[in-house]
DNA sequence: CACGAGACCTGTTCGC
DNA sequence: TGCGAACAGGTCTCGT
């Protein structure tokens, strides 16, 4: 479940209450999940260091602890979880930091994709990501004129967490319908009111996205809803919400991509 | 620079 | 019913 609506979602829920806690020991099940620290340095290092914050960059989590961050991805399938102390381990756990108040941080994760980063500063990592397309930095003329520098298809380049960070297949799906664009168009070829149109679509559906509590789908349901209202996404077949024509799934870039053939004609 | 294939992993769903 | 193929919210690396 890891966009940008979904990892904002569970940072909003888990920040205030794990601000303030103190993380008493670390268990690591899984240690390539340490992209770079050992286990045994990892649970010497956390030990200790109290939580000061919870913040979001793109679709990555950074906790703040005194003197370093932790910082986490999700990948595919990845889950936070903030239970009692005495909950027993889940199959997919692979890390997990208990706290003060008899509560502790899971990191489950079934296919084993996630990541975390023990680190003095995070800066380094979030160094090539693009900008925030909630930000500020982020405007129709930046967007016109990055997508002029290009030629790529707009879809696969808006997957590019170094163009612009946080969109993943689901939102992007969304907002090239919502702005009525082909998924292959090339990026060159997309015109002044396209790009205001993007623009204005990848804001939308992102906030749609927080609204409605991130996307729950498949397995790993955690009370989002975003998913009850998709226009295209997972419904190849079925009909457009705004015009009625059957919604098409095809591949570009090696993701599965959906789009209404009547709302988004291909490129001349 | 742009793009495709292959890796990394496990679980669910689809098609015969 | 069973079994293999296809597919899944992500990202990295390599070859062309």
């Amino acid at each position: 479940m890891p966009e940008l609506p979904e990892v904002e979602t569970l940072v909003r829920s888990l920040r205030p209450a794990l601000v303030g806690r103190t993380i008493l020991s670390a268990r690591v099940r899984w240690a390539r999940t340490l992209a770079n620290d050992t286990p045994a340095h990892f649970k010497k290092q956390i030990g200790g260091r109290q939580v000061l914050g919870l913040a979001r960059r793109a679709k990555y989590f950074d906790l703040q602890v005194t003197g370093a961050h932790l910082v986490i991805h999700l990948r595919m399938s990845g889950d936070l979880r903030l239970v009692p102390a005495d909950q027993v381990p889940a199959v997919h756990d692979r890390l997990s930091l208990d706290l003060s108040g008899d509560m502790k941080l899971v990191f489950n994760d079934a296919r084993k994709f996630g990541r975390a980063w023990f680190l003095p500063d995070p800066a380094s990592l979030f160094a090539r990501l693009g900008p925030e397309p909630l930000g500020e930095d982020f405007t129709p003329a930046w967007l016109c004129a990055a997508l002029g520098a290009r030629r790529r298809q707009i879809k696969p380049l808006l997957l590019d967490q170094t163009f612009i960070a946080g969109l993943g297949n689901i939102y992007t799906d969304e907002a090239l319908h919502m702005a009525k664009i082909h998924p292959q168009t090339c990026s060159q070829a997309v015109s002044a009111a396209q790009c205001a149109a993007l623009w204005q679509a990848i804001r939308a559906v992102l906030q749609e996205g927080i609204r409605r509590n991130g996307a729950s789908i498949d397995w790993v349901y955690r009370g989002g809803e975003f998913q009850n209202y998709f226009r295209v996404y997972g419904r190849a077949g079925q009909a457009c919400p705004a015009c009625g024509a059957a919604v098409e799934r095809i591949v570009t870039g090696q993701r599965g991509t959906h789009f209404c053939p009547v709302c988004q004609p291909a490129p001349a």
